[in-house]
DNA sequence: GCCAACGTTGGC
DNA sequence: GCCAACGTTGGC
């Protein structure tokens, strides 16, 4: 069992839009970096939890919790050329980019602010505090996942 | 919208 | 394989 932290913006694609989803579930697609991808590919499993980061927008942190129910599988987006995603290179017999289907797990009733994440002397190995941050699918050790779920909690 | 910190591309 | 130019990410 894995932790996560997903980024997305909340403009396109949200904890609330996860939240009404068919089955609050959803395929993570779209994902277009190699170091993200080989963590779709290799590691997330079923079972993992996974932060719902929300980037570029007002306020900035996280949102709350997802399950992974889909471990990696082909992103049929990089197949199809009407995507924003699609990939001229990519074929079927040799994929390029993978997704995970993510399920609707828990909406923290505040973001927990990227602000004050940076600012706990505990969260010292999560990515988004380190150089690298702009990584969009990244490990979350489970002490530091402890920790920021506790303080989302009494939040 | 700015711009620093990346990642990718492509000529050589 | 180097590296300059270019494109993207994402906080502010």
């Amino acid at each position: 069992m894995n932790y996560w932290l997903f980024k997305t913006e909340p403009d396109t694609f949200g904890i609330d839009d996860l939240y009404s989803r068919p089955n609050q579930t959803e395929p993570w697609d779209g994902v277009r970096n190699y170091q993200a991808r080989n963590f779709l590919r290799d590691e997330v499993v079923v079972g993992d939890e996974v932060f719902i980061y929300h980037s570029s927008c007002k306020v900035v942190g996280i949102a709350g919790i997802a399950t992974v129910v889909k471990a990696g599988y082909p992103d049929e987006t990089q197949f199809d050329p009407e995507s924003n995603y699609f990939d001229p290179k990519a074929n079927r017999s040799n994929p390029r980019w993978f997704r995970v289907d993510v399920k609707f797990k828990q909406r923290f009733t505040k973001v927990l602010p990227l602000k004050t994440i940076k600012a706990l002397p505990q969260i010292t190995q999560l990515g988004l505090v380190k150089k690298g941050h702009r990584l969009s699918i990244m490990p979350v050790p489970e002490n530091e996942w402890q920790c920021l779920c506790n303080l989302a909690e009494s939040n």
